[in-house]
RNA sequence: GGAGAGUUCGCAUAGUGGUCGAGUGCGCUCGCUUGGAAAGCGAGUAUACCCUAACCGGUAUCGAGGGUUCGAAUCCCUCACUCUCCGCCA
């Protein structure tokens, strides 16, 4: 949410950043700060009438006193109600509003995401490369048919050497975070109504998550979970910066159908991810950023898998985000970069949609804090990436470096089944 | 799933219809005192919104929401959570 201070009084500028993400006939500033208007109005009228009731009835009164008060309550009972309306669409309006884009990014859609950073090379094949579909297959490391009959299309099972390569990319990255000072969190994977709410993903993606008749939704992302962990709170500030990470496997509904590119582990229902958290002072947060940013280039480095890091027009950040920067993995049977990190800046947006504040030692006055968020990293496109990318001529696959350690005997080879 | 007890200002507690936004103790901050400290003494110590240049002031908040009443921490209803006992449990 935004500062509806900031809107009064730079409205233009505002207006012209919220436009390199919306539609102009999305957009009406105006229409909200007359809203506001009268909200403060009726806010204004309301309190006196209270005030004076108050006064009232701090003593017994008498008869004639006690008829006036009823009257006067009922005027505020009714200017209670015009208020709650006039608050209810203002606050609806405001949860619209997107963030303002950072002053580095650009403006429009998708078509606008600029590289920049590349990671290794595309590798070069002397041999017909197999997509993954066919190398898990033959590996006898994912089972999708089985996977099909059990819980529909879009999910997977891993086995054997698979379940075992992708438990140890979670080791490796539980350990990255770790020795960079993130606090481990294994959050529940249930979360109600009020959190989803708070976290931004509702009412948006309220189709794209599974529900349980409990009314609880299955996570999508920990980012709903890490983004909740201090709502409503005031951190000290000496606690500041916090960081967290938390792994989860996550549940969406993809509602819509599959394109045929799309087949293997690339999207599912279900997949693997650790995901990066952190709350901040103002002050420190593109730095934080930066340092996310980098963080999870070098872990995703770390596996020697192709890469490069867009960053992200105005249009395809997500709308609580100032700033994003995706990180996406070479697949060469799709010839394409599939995402599989996320990094982004909310700045306070996150923050006042959640109450979540620090007290500024100096000023002495709360302030709320900024919260960025980071995967670090989403498997289900790196085991594709790992097996196409790292595949030898025999069908077998070479095993990352960083990995060996987190596998029986430091496996350093998967080899096809006979 | 059933029965009971609870949820008040950082912590512990007091408060059963008006003088309670709320007492006391502890904690914390500042000051006095001291060579320094402890003890003691004094003052302060929530959040949001409205008004204001600021001070001052106003409104709301006693788990959440609704109701009764001129007036609710206090009475009634619903819900959430915590604890105890019973039942169930791949």
């Amino acid at each position: 949410m935004l500062d509806i201070k900031q809107i009064r009084d730079n409205k233009e500028a505002v207006e012209t950043a919220l436009l390199k993400r919306m539609d102009p006939a999305d957009l009406d500033l105006a229409a909200i700060i007359v809203l506001d208007d009268s909200r403060k109005d009726l806010i204004q009228k309301v309190d006196t009438l209270k005030a004076e009731r108050n006064q009232f009835s701090k003593t017994k009164p008498d008869a004639e006193t006690i008829k006036r008060m009823k009257d006067l309550g009922e005027q505020i009972s009714a200017l209670d109600n015009e208020l709650e309306k006039v608050e209810n669409d203002f606050r609806e309006k405001m949860l619209a509003l997107p963030n303002i884009p950072a002053d580095d990014v650009v403006a429009g859609g998708k078509e606008n995401n600029a590289v920049a950073y590349t990671f290794g090379a595309k590798p070069e094949f002397s041999f017909a490369p197999k997509d993954h579909v066919e190398l898990a297959t033959s590996l006898d490391i994912i089972d999708y048919e089985r996977a099909a009959k059990m819980s529909g299309s879009g999910f997977w099972i891993y086995k054997g050497a698979g379940a075992l390569l992708e438990w140890a990319l979670l080791n490796y990255f539980v350990d990255y975070h770790t020795a960079n000072g993130y606090t481990f969190i294994l959050p529940p994977f249930l979360l109600n109504e009020a959190s989803a709410t708070a976290s931004g993903h509702l009412p948006k993606f309220r189709d794209d998550l599974f529900w349980t008749e409990d009314k609880l939704c299955l996570n999508a992302t920990a980012e709903m979970m890490l983004g909740n962990y201090h709502r409503d709170e005031i951190i000290k500030t000496e606690l500041l910066p916090l960081k967290y990470f938390a792994y989860s496997p996550c549940f969406r509904r993809e509602a819509g159908s599959y394109r045929k590119e799309e087949r293997g582990m690339v999207r599912g229902h279900q997949f693997n991810k650790v995901e990066m958290f952190q709350y901040v002072k103002p002050e420190d947060s593109w730095e934080a950023f930066n340092q996310m940013r980098s963080q999870a280039e070098k872990l995703l480095a770390g596996l020697g898998l192709h890469f490069q890091t867009s960053q992200l027009a105005a249009g395809d950040c997500s709308a609580a985000m100032a700033k994003t920067v995706d990180l996406e993995v070479w697949i060469p049977s799709m010839g394409i970069y599939k995402e599989v990190s996320s990094v982004s800046n909310a700045l306070d947006y996150q923050a006042r949609r959640g109450a979540m504040r620090f007290k500024n030692e100096v000023s002495g006055k709360t302030e709320f804090l900024h919260t960025l968020n980071g995967s670090g990293l989403a498997t289900s496109r790196l085991l594709p990436a790992i097996l196409e990318q790292f595949q030898q001529a025999d069908g077998s696959v070479l095993v990352p470096d960083v990995l060996r350690r987190y596998l029986p005997g430091q496996m350093s080879v998967i080899k096809p089944v006979n």
